[in-house]
DNA sequence: TATGAATGAGTATTCATTCAT
DNA sequence: TATGAATGAATACTCATTCAT
């Protein structure tokens, strides 16, 4: 009698659609008609699982930062040495911005639009502290093997995921930069003057020419 | 006969009331409407000096552009040594942002349009390659001069850069962060391992009790 | 094997719902949606037993009007004197009134539509003339036993109806107005020139406390 | 330079156009895209002048009080025999709902606004208890100049404007119902138990023979 | 019988832009 | 130069109704 539930799934279609109509336009400039179609939906049917644009656009960030949190995340932990362990996360990093490019612009406008509301501010705060609290262990855990010197924690994780998102704003408003050499040079410099010993790590020690 | 041109001085009260308006509103969500009330001038005016929207925003845009180019770049022309030099542009662009505190997410909503337009990308990466050249400049003088350590110094001034700006993102999402602080650790942190002496210059010596 | 009939009870409980929801927010602008919650049951059972809302409005003032109907009809059929049972009426008109409040409003809207609609006007005008009919007949009765003085019973009970009618209105308009007070002033008034006698009878003779 | 001002011209324009409008589909039925057309204006004008559908109703309505008002209670104010006023009134009011035939619908769906809008109600109440005040105080002229029984004035107003709305009531939804006949009629039973002297007034003596 | 997800035509409202004065 | 009334395309959202299950 009962059908299977789709609403999960339904959520998602929209929440999809939504993503690459907000990649190709912006929130401000995407219209709902925009959404239903890439959604291959109806009006209705959209108004059935979001109340409206606004809670559209909430859903599709929540689900990104989520998204990147958790890709990010796992591999702080992990019993590799740290420098080893920083490095993979940079490259993850990398490689989720590189693969989602197109959202990294969404995202910022998701971070001017939280300049005006608290709501906004609530929210992407969250994200970015979630953020910076891994990164942080991470680095309490080096100093407190030694590997690092200490430093205030939170002070260079914040350090750390700033120079990535600024990296990523000069890279979404000049697409020509390298974003892996420039990151692998920034970093550099910045792990030269935490690590006791290797002054000059180097992130991305295999060449790769596809790009 | 003829009346004393009043242009240019119409055109910045034109965009002096398009920027608190977009400091409030954001691009998209601010109206013709309100930049009226503004300025205090009528529709009629507003359309006389500017094409329509798009043009209030790039004028506005280049405007405050201009102004923070102007303000650092001054600071990049000095014989004193280098790392009191780099001291001076932090301090300089950190004094910037707290005054134009509203300004950063207007900035960030530019970076976020010009992930989709390329008129757009034009005009915001010829502002961060203006500031980035000057950046670089400055260092290549610091290497020179044997202050600082042989690195590559465009890709330096891009790490610079972009903590810069991720720190302002970071501080546009979360105001409570201590802008200067943070910034005096991150910088600290990079410096340490670009200069050949003082492994631990301190940017902002002076301790305030104002904030 | 055949379930007992609900289709009774179940047009009921959706008409008692539609009741509830109409004189909270008229015909308008109450939805099905409305309706489904307030009835507990679902869109499609509503649809079962409903062609649509227009079906559902179209009972629910039948309903309505018959029970009005019925409640005061049954009051002209007796024996007693005129005056009484013009009393009676007014009385149990009264009574009616006070005990669902709430539905005059939804009345009204009725009247208005039917301003518009003749099909509407044709059932409204048929309820009326229903009323009028009994109303007429028991004047025409005290005519015949010579208490009342020879009008047209007709017009008499036109008269009657009106303001019966036109005091609701005002009454639902203005809520603080006494509704037995006025009605047993102007009822008095018409009284006193149709009855051969007593030339102000009290219709609420008992004094109560309570309002 | 300045153009005359037509702004009070324009809200007639439109008034008048949602007057029309609202006649044939009633408040919700009514739709700003019919207003739209009706007024030969543009969408936009019509939100230029009035804030929303709801003020257009608003105003709307006001307007039609008011002109309600105007007109009767001019009539209040003369010299000649309490009779005569009343029948001049009588006639006044009548004359206006025949040429104004089609707002009657229209006033009716307001009242029933009024039983759900608080709002509503006092315009609605402000309207009633003016012409009741009006009324009241032409009986009260009548009492003391010793033409008619010593009635309580505001309830014999009451009375009076009750019988006339009801009638009004039952004409809008039985169009073929002699209102002028049934007035006279209604209004001679009422005025019977209240004059002094002339027990049967003829309200509307001179028979025209075009309805 | 009964459910509730899905549809899509319809609606109020906004706002950049124009243009007669 | 300057005004502000007027335009109308565009947009978010609603809701009666349908229909596969």
């Amino acid at each position: 009698m009962s059908r299977p539930d789709v609403s999960t799934e339904r959520r998602h279609q929209i929440l999809d659609a939504a993503e690459k109509v907000f990649v190709r336009h912006g929130f401000a400039e995407s219209t709902m008609e925009q959404i239903v179609e890439e959604s291959h939906l109806s009006k209705g049917a959209i108004y059935w699982y979001f109340k409206g644009k606004d809670e559209i656009i909430g859903a599709s960030l929540a689900r990104m930062f989520e998204r990147s949190l958790q890709d990010v995340a796992d591999q702080l932990k992990s019993d590799r040495p740290i420098v080893e362990r920083l490095m993979t996360v940079a490259r993850c990093a990398t490689d989720q911005i590189r693969n989602a490019r197109q959202l990294a612009g969404v995202e910022l406008e998701a971070y001017a639009m939280a300049a005006r509301s608290p709501q906004m501010r609530r929210r992407a705060s969250g994200y970015f502290n979630a953020y910076i609290d891994a990164f942080a262990k991470l680095i309490a855990d080096g100093i407190e093997k030694g590997e690092l010197h200490p430093v205030d924690p939170r002070k260079a994780a914040i350090s750390g995921v700033a120079l990535f998102e600024g990296l990523t704003l000069l890279w979404v408003v000049n697409p020509d930069l390298d974003f892996e050499e420039v990151l692998a040079h920034a970093a550099g410099l910045m792990l030269a003057s935490l690590l006791r010993d290797a002054p000059r790590p180097n992130l991305f020690p295999v060449v790769r020419g596809d790009h």
